[in-house]
RNA sequence: GGGCGCAUAGCUCAGCUGGGAGAGCACCUGCCUUACAAGCAGGGGGUCAUAGGUUCGAGUCCUAUAGCGUCCACCA
């Protein structure tokens, strides 16, 4: 029984055996190799919140084919993937899990809490890093991480103290952002700006000495309760004698000052600006110079606090509603404005953040910026594209400091102590057995946690064992290329970049690779609310990983977005079908009709026959651009080139010219034609690996010499200058071009392609050669019983149907029916283009510039197309004339 | 208000350092030819956003314009 591929390509069959058995052999592992020179990419830590979708689909299949590549290539290779605790998320799924439970939180407490988050994690943790191993992601994963494991949590701590002992962090009362619904305060990138519909509240507040007062306009009322003071333009004619006045607030009877400052904008609303500095970052600058009080009138619920007054209690925007109804009532609204205003909402929850005056730790950006643009600027650093470097660096010289605390319970503690006794504050690793102060040994430790993007900051080298000096971290650290989206360049890449100089004062990686966005058909961002997602996981159910990989890193550019269309999907899983037939008649012919393997030629000084040599040369070419292609990070380009070649010369052009071989009654040739079919497409297999695993792997199994071997492990091909075999490689491509030509005839004339004909070929000198050399294939492959080579227009029979070609006029009589007036319109065309071609060349050549300042070999090369399109042209006139005198 | 990106065939997009416009899908014609109809052989279809400029030569480089997208920014 003949063992061979299945008969239909079918994914589903093969690709999950084939992953298990990688990992089983351990092909994933990586190896402290001092002979290899390693090659790290770090897996962004996906949350465990989550499950795989499109955006880790594809850069995953940036990350698994630069790391397959890489490892073919024969470096040493580690791929480590890891998790992500996601504070906020986490602890929002985990809070809702409880509340279904009819758990609080609160009523709980922190340990018990963290119990339910750490039985979730361990529940759905690994549910994502299931999913990856389906699309292929050849990572070690016996290196896997978890960035609230012993390890990360120890860099972490370490990291954290490192940087307040150097006075990098700090602890402060500033106005932050805060988001009411999560209960934590947020950094500032985790805040999203919007345009949003609203109104401009114009308000009277009454003169203290019973004068006329101002007019303020607000588009936030509710904070009226922590005004300080009015606000006016000091070159403001109009508030010129009320500056330094008093005024009252409506309803509150509060009297506050009025004052100059640069801030307000005259042309805006009245001019004059209510000042709350607890609760805005405008004013909170202007409560500074004015040295205003800074009362808050928000709880950090959202609701409104005993400041309010009768509103205390409150949500913040019932208490608005409310508020302007009762001032307008007393006669204070003076008008109403509909217009677009700013305002920031949680990454997160999408919930209005409110600006709060609060303690909280910050990292002190400054110091640690300098050396991050630096090293991006003397190029340690590359982004690819370079585009991004600008925004890279656009944010790191306007950066500001970075607030890392969370009101959050999951995450990594803050190692700050307090003493019961004086309240004095240790920072430590561990809680103190003494107050450094008054001696107290009573400590609490700081409630809050840190920013999940805190410890991910540090993900290159707490990984490999930081803070202690590993060998791992020896040989692994700098990584080498980090892919990411666009998206994630400040919450992350930027991070990592500044955490690593300080922490191992090198570069975390030598390569950002920033992919775009995957959208869906109509190039919308595919999101949960939309309801538009794609889940890879029924794409491979569908087509295969390979197909779904294939598609993803074919379509894009580096940086660029893609969308996502199933037609591309389908052409992708048709390619590997294509590879599946063909390898499947590869095989078939490799063993008799009782499964028996047929005997291989040595390649070693085997009699190569031209076709041979030509799929060799190539491949070859192939080798030299794809490698090219993947060292510059052009991966699409690179998974676009093997596949022409697979399918464009491999299945269209060599299997057809072996065919004839094959099918023969030399044994020593076939031996040959059976050696090259294979050792071609071992060769493609390996180009092809790194896009499509599974399929190459599955393949690779059936050839012969590959047992004990895994496709995965096996060399990179390297381009051998030697092997371009020119010359043979002419003698096939011209023997394709009249074979061209003979097709096209038949299908002009409608004679099917099982007809037997004859042709004549008029050519000379080289060109008569050439096609001599090949007229073998020229018989096979276009059901040509007889070539005449001829120089002479007397070889050419009367009726014929012909075809100009580079050098040479193919002619097939017929003698059954023929539909001249066809050959008419075809010989009409050809001519008209022929005419266009010459004028063009012509025109190139009349021009004297051209001819005095272009190379010389550019002029030559255009005197050489002239000579050969006006011989064509001559011939196709002459062609005409006979055409033309059968007609009448 | 700044930064960046996009515009190429009906659709989705490639075209890297300037040298005769490409792919997939769709469409039309003919083929179930012994690996493959998820296929084979052909075909139609583009003033490469507009206007200038550099150059012997521009889809490619420069400038400007309006359009779309996106990020950043404390405008009540």
């Amino acid at each position: 029984m003949a063992k061979n591929l299945e008969k239909t390509y079918d994914p589903k069959q093969f690709e999950k055996r084939i992953y298990k058995g990688w990992e089983e052999k351990g092909c994933f592992k990586a190896y402290r190799d001092p002979d290899k020179t390693p090659y790290t990419i770090v897996m962004p830590p996906p949350n465990i919140t989550g499950q795989l979708h499109m955006g880790h689909a594809l850069d995953h299949t940036i990350q698994d084919v630069l790391i397959r590549w890489k490892r073919m290539s024969g470096f040493s290779t580690l791929w480590l993937p890891g998790s992500d605790h996601a504070s906020i998320a986490t602890e929002v799924k985990v809070v809702n899990k409880l509340k279904d439970e009819g758990i609080d939180k609160d009523d709980i407490g922190r340990e018990e809490f963290l119990k339910h988050a750490w039985a979730w994690k361990d529940e759905y943790g690994g549910r994502i890093t299931q999913q990856c191993r389906e699309l292929g992601d050849s990572c070690d994963w016996d290196r896997e991480r978890f960035t609230m494991d012993e390890q990360c949590s120890k860099a972490v701590k370490t990291f954290f103290i490192n940087l307040y002992k150097k006075g990098l962090i700090y602890k402060g009362n500033r106005l932050i952002n805060w988001c009411p619904d999560c209960g934590s305060v947020l950094s500032d990138i985790e805040v999203e700006h919007e345009d949003e519909q609203g109104s401009y509240w114009y308000f009277r507040y009454p003169g203290a000495d019973g004068g006329e007062g101002i007019e303020i306009a607000t588009s936030r009322p509710e904070t009226i309760f922590g005004d300080e003071a009015v606000a006016v333009h000091p070159s403001d004619e109009r508030y010129k004698d009320i500056v330094g006045k008093k005024v009252i607030i409506p309803l509150l009877n509060k009297e506050i000052p009025v004052i100059a400052d640069e801030y307000p904008d005259p042309e805006k609303g009245s001019g004059a600006v209510k000042i709350t500095p607890a609760h805005d970052m405008n004013d909170f600058e202007v409560g500074l110079r004015h040295d205003l009080p800074t009362p808050s009138c928000i709880n950090p619920d959202g609701t409104m606090n005993e400041l309010a007054g009768k509103y205390a209690g409150m949500d913040r925007y019932e208490c608005r509603k409310a508020f302007v109804k009762d001032l307008e009532e007393a006669g204070y609204l003076v008008k109403v404005e509909q217009l677009t205003i700013p305002t920031g909402r949680c990454y997160r929850c999408g919930t209005a953040v409110e600006p709060m005056l609060s303690d909280q730790w910050f990292v002190k950006m400054k110091p640690l910026a300098d050396p991050a643009i630096d090293i991006v600027k003397d190029g340690t650093i590359q982004f690819v594209p370079e585009r991004f470097s600008k925004t890279y660096m656009h944010w790191m010289e306007n950066i500001r400091d970075w607030c890392i605390s969370r009101q959050l319970w999951w995450g990594h503690r803050i190692p700050a102590y307090y003493c019961e006794e004086c309240g004095e504050m240790v920072v430590d690793f561990d809680q103190p057995e003494s107050c450094p102060k008054c001696g107290g040994t009573h400590f609490h430790q700081d409630e809050d946690v840190l920013d999940t993007w805190f410890s991910s900051a540090l993900w290159t080298f707490s990984t490999l064992g930081w803070p202690d000096m590993t060998e791992d971290l020896k040989y692994f650290h700098p990584t080498d290329v980090l892919v990411t989206g666009y998206d994630i360049i400040f919450f992350w890449v930027a991070r990592m970049i500044f955490t690593a100089i300080d922490a191992m004062d090198e570069e975390a990686f030598k390569y950002v690779y920033v992919h775009g966005l995957v959208r869906d058909a109509q190039g919308r961002k595919m999101s949960k609310s939309l309801g538009n997602g794609i889940d890879p996981l029924d794409v491979i159910d569908q087509y295969g990983a390979d197909a779904l990989r294939f598609m993803l890193i074919t379509g894009i550019s580096p940086g660029n977005d893609m969308r996502f269309q199933y037609e591309r999907v389908e052409a992708a899983r048709n390619f590997a079908n294509k590879l599946w037939n063909a390898s499947r008649f590869v095989i078939m012919n490799l063993q008799d009709e009782n499964g028996e393997m047929l005997p291989l030629a040595d390649l070693e000084g085997a009699a190569l026959k031209d076709e041979d040599k030509w799929m060799i040369a190539r491949v070859n070419e192939a080798t030299k651009n794809v490698t090219r292609d993947m060292d510059r990070f052009e991966l699409g380009m690179g998974g676009q080139k093997v596949h022409d070649v697979i399918w464009n010369e491999y299945c269209d052009w060599y299997i057809e010219l072996v065919k004839s071989r094959l099918y023969g009654e030399d044994e020593e040739d076939k031996k040959v034609a059976r050696a090259v079919l294979v050792s071609v497409l071992k060769d493609l297999l390996r180009l092809l690996h790194p896009y499509m695993p599974f399929i190459t792997e599955e393949i690779w199994q059936f050839l012969p010499g590959t047992e004990g071997t895994f496709l995965i492990a096996e060399p990179w091909p390297v381009y051998d200058e030697g092997k371009t075999y020119e010359e043979e490689s002419a003698v096939i491509e011209k023997a394709m071009e009249v074979i061209k030509a003979i097709r096209n005839i038949r299908a002009e004339a409608e004679a099917s392609p099982g007809r037997k004909l004859t042709a004549v070929i008029q050519a000379e000198g080289a060109a008569a050669e050439t096609i001599e050399a090949g007229q073998t294939y020229v018989k096979n492959l276009a059901n040509i019983t007889d070539i005449k080579i001829t120089a002479s227009d007397d070889d050419v029979p009367a009726e014929v149907m012909s075809a100009v070609i580079t050098e040479a006029e193919v002619h097939v009589p017929l003698d059954e029916l023929v539909d001249f007036e066809a050959e008419l319109e075809r010989l009409t065309k050809e001519k008209k283009k022929l005419e266009g071609e010459v004028k063009r060349a012509k025109g190139m050549l009349s021009n004297e510039k051209f001819v005095s300042k272009a190379p010389a070999e550019k002029v030559q090369e255009e005197k050489d197309k002239l000579a050969n399109y006006e011989d064509m042209l001559a011939k196709v006139i002459d062609r005409l004339a006979i055409v033309e005198s059968k007609l009448k």
